[in-house]
DNA sequence: CGGCCTTTTTGATCCACGTCAATGCTGACA
DNA sequence: TGTCAGCATTGACGTGGATCAAAAAGGCCG
């Protein structure tokens, strides 16, 4: 097994390459993706600014290198419900449409590695195997986008923090390739306010939630974006899950 | 274009075929397909009952010829979460894979087309459009599962019950291969618990929020389980959407 | 260091929805 | 016809989280 899981969701990436991108990335594979590897070309952002994916002459197919990005949509008033967060190898655009109601933004600084949408389309044709891939891909976020379904319509403002948490956690030990620690500490590389939009909560109630977990012992904070978990354990309990770790970490 | 969209979720299906299966039926496309056609075998199920994928020497990938089941999620405490409607050409069951945390229940009788896991892997290897039709279909599914998520995170307890009862308008319209009216008549084929479950909701609240979208003259019933809709203008309207019908209906 | 801006925390209050409990409705069956 | 079992509705009440408002804590830059 070359390829070692390390996303939040369980997607698989290529743990040979610094690069990460399993579908991308010509080194981790067949010469077949040697076609993929001609036709991308790089682009990046700065923190805060919106990915535009089509424009006049730009219609992209475009998968994260480093950095990260979220998914947004939004009602007519202004409710936002974050639907994904974009991290190194995950896919945006879609190869086959033109849609994308979602508004993609950049977190931190992104580069992204870009293939014109008619272009990846052919590639696609011809290489099968990159098309399973993202079907793997596909499937694995299905799954992930089920699994918060489970926390929006039914966990409370406690559970569904301590559940961002985990991911988070599981993410930067994964990223360090380290393994399951029963103390973990990382950054919060999300805004309050992004945290509420993810969530489906409020910013306030975000923060109280925090300052909560905190009071309790669950956690520690170091400043305002660095958490501590002295024991993993617990947190995983308080997100409320009975996956005690679906992920292999 | 010989796909019709009558999904939900904007899935395609092969609109000649009466069993409007885009990705099994072989009457609909290429001779590639016949491989799937030799393979597969049928099985049914009664309204209620819970459908197995994987067993004793039986790991399925189904999917659905009629009929609805549900996927749905369980906390350890009970809490539920629907996740998915498993509506006609549906596909269930993970290619690749042998997880599936999910409970698979038959809301009506249901018949299934299934594949043994093995089998569909190896003729899929050979024929890459039945990958490619997955990939579609995933992709189509995402989006629904997003848009969902927006649903959970964001909508009142009214205007869940308008969006789902949009969407079984909608279904209802496709299915009768009927283009969109502003007055539709349909039957719920849901329990107000299973409406609950689906939207993040109580089935008090549920039955709440029906109760005043009829004393609000948004809907009409007749029973307890068919639904008058006389403006669909005006649900849609309640349903808080700014798409005011992405569905091409 | 001090001013300015953004992010975060905290407090007070409100209300949408959950909870608990009673009642009604419908259909199956003896 | 009565009884029973499953939905469904309705009411009374409590509460988790939203809302509104203000203070505190960081950056950032002169």
């Amino acid at each position: 097994m070359r390829f070692q899981t390390f996303h939040h969701n369980g997607r698989q990436a290529c743990g040979d390459c610094p690069i990460r991108h399993r579908a991308v990335c010509s080194r981790c594979d067949d010469d077949e993706l040697a076609l993929l590897d001609q036709a991308k070309f790089y682009r990046s952002f700065e923190a805060g600014q919106t990915i535009a994916l089509s424009g006049e002459r730009m219609d992209f197919v475009a998968s994260v290198v480093s950095g990260i990005a979220t998914l947004t949509q939004t009602l007519e008033d202004g409710r936002r419900q974050m639907v994904g967060l974009l991290l190194p190898s995950d896919f945006v655009g879609r190869p086959g449409r033109d849609h994308a109601a979602y508004d993609v933004t950049a977190t931190t600084d992104v580069v992204m590695c870009c293939f014109r949408k008619a272009r990846f389309e052919t590639i696609m044709q011809d290489t099968p195997r990159i098309g399973q891939r993202l079907l793997e891909m596909t499937l694995d976020e299905l799954d992930a986008a089920r699994e918060w379904m489970l926390l929006l319509g039914r966990k409370t403002a406690r559970e569904k923090i301590a559940s961002l948490l985990v991911i988070l956690a599981r993410r930067d030990a994964a990223l360090r390739a380290q393994g399951a620690a029963t103390r973990a500490s990382f950054d919060l590389p999300l805004t309050r306010e992004a945290m509420a939009d993810y969530l489906g909560l409020t910013l306030e109630t975000v923060s109280r939630q925090i300052s909560a977990l905190k009071r309790d012992g669950v956690i520690g904070l170091v400043g305002t974006r660095r958490v501590d978990v002295p024991d993993m354990r617990r947190l995983i309990d308080e997100a409320g899950d009975d996956s005690d770790g679906g992920m292999p970490f």
